[in-house]
DNA sequence: TTGCTCCTCACGTCACGTGAGGTGGC
DNA sequence: TTGCTCCTCACGTCACGTGAGGTGGC
């Protein structure tokens, strides 16, 4: 008696319901594993289909989990448990996924700051001004050369001269340009006596251009930035600081620091009667 | 002249291309925001199908990578973007993503703990012994019903015999009962002088049952746990304790304590002549 | 006989990337 | 004219979940 039940048991044999239930997975995940060849039930009826799977199947199954919990991927624990790569290699897999999660922690700390900082503003600005919001995003800029000059400029004005002057001299000289750039050289947001560099964006290098007697646009490489914090606004140039002291938060509620000059790019530059259509990119380097 | 440039600056239009490399985004992520109706092109041409951006959109595209930036859905940024959201909503889809992303970092932080596990444990293994993995899987198991018995056994046969009885009286009875379970009530993991508590899986309580004189199986429910340990092995009942070490060094190296007795449940259980075969799962609660 | 379980397609998920195959613009 | 850019499908990604529609087993 003992023993019939001993030999029944010993070949127990369960349907893909009972089996999942024991591993506590879905009848689905089996089925799919084996399509995939992953995990194949040890008997399969030919009449019906039927797929019966065996308790020492279980550990293979849980191995499956268990590697699944650690984020690899079913091709790699395929070739893991099929022993079709060697103890070297699944170390090397170990290892690349281990940095991989480290990288998604980091990325998502980053994530979870933005979002804190988000909600700060929210809470903490006038329900009454739902201010337009200038949103950052980091990106990395190449490299790009410019043709222009670095001086300190009293006030807008005169930058805008400067600006003029310069346009007209590379027209003249049929340079074909780009963008206007304005890197803001001064570390202080303050309102008057700018240290500026402005310049126009070009394909290669040109040769140096009088503008006025005595200043001298020339070529400069603007070095590439890994990460940039960038804003575009639309709207009239002399208002930009608004938005300036908005990146300058972003970037402190964000656990950045500002590692260079900023640079404005003027997408659409300022022309008279239609200086508020004028679209500026802001553009601060970030550690 | 200037006022001829300052009309085509300011309707300026940017074909896709150009557009995507100011932003520095691929033409297809235009396209396809342009198909879910997120960011529609300034103009399209009727004939052609061309797309032409103007430089003003690129501040609503910024707020959509900045959206994107903090892992919220297309459809989420939206609704936020169209206003059809309120701002109390907002609020929450912010919160609600910043638990989510709480979240992912927690589980991210335990793969990479039983990954580090894993590398120190190969580092640490034999090379020429590459050891039978027993893989542990956390999942939690739900309220079940047993009728057993609590008892010290002074060794294994004594424990053996004790269920073989109690099976014979079950089945007398005509229950029908399901797995074995074992629960270990000695907190050391010793060899022998073993407090256990033995059952047989039922679907609902039944009477006490007088297995020998003095001793009775009754009702018990086991709780239900959250987070428990799993291990399948196949293999003797009496070298378990190999096993139960595995598991204990497992908990250990992936800060988990483990938090109530073990149980054992026997899938596949001993028979004579069929030790080999049999498949026990470990099972440890823990936090 | 009636549920219950099992089977095999086939589509949906999410935010695009990667071609295929073809046309318009300078 | 020749590249270059643009267009619209359509499929692939990853690991299944969710039915649809039908059959076998006790």
């Amino acid at each position: 008696m003992i023993r019939i039940l001993a030999v029944a048991w010993g070949n127990k044999m369960f349907k893909i319901g009972e089996f999942s239930k024991l591993a506590q997975v879905s009848g689905h995940l089996l089925r799919h594993y084996d399509d995939i060849g992953l995990l194949r039930p040890a008997a399969v009826d030919e009449q019906n289909g039927y797929r019966y799977y065996s308790a020492t199947q279980l550990p293979r199954l849980n191995q499956i989990l268990a590697l699944r919990a650690m984020d690899l991927s079913l091709e790699q624990i395929q070739n893991m448990l099929d022993g079709s790569v060697t103890a070297e290699e699944i170390r090397h897999m170990f290892t690349l996924k281990k940095a991989q999660l480290e990288q998604a922690i980091r990325e998502d700390g980053q994530k979870l700051q933005s979002i804190e900082a988000r909600l700060q503003r929210i809470d903490e600005a006038d329900p009454a001004e739902q201010n337009q919001e200038f949103d950052m995003v980091v990106k990395s800029i190449p490299e790009m050369t410019i043709v222009g000059l670095r001086d300190s400029f009293h006030d807008f004005a005169a930058a805008k001269r400067c600006i003029g002057e310069m346009k007209h001299a590379l027209d003249a000289a049929k340079y074909e340009v780009g963008h206007l750039v304005a890197i803001l050289h001064n570390e202080t947001m303050q309102e008057t006596g700018h240290e500026l560099e402005l310049g126009f964006i070009v394909d290669s290098a040109v040769d140096p251009l009088e503008i006025t007697p005595g200043r001298v646009a020339k070529t400069r490489v603007l070095p590439a930035v890994d990460q940039m914090v960038t804003a575009v606004r639309v709207g009239i140039p002399s208002s930009a600081h608004v938005c300036r002291n908005d990146v300058a938060l972003w970037i402190e509620s964000n656990n950045y620091k500002i590692s260079g000059p900023g640079r404005e790019v003027f997408l659409v530059p300022p022309f008279p009667g239609q200086e508020e259509k004028t679209v500026t990119e802001i553009q601060y380097p970030i550690v």
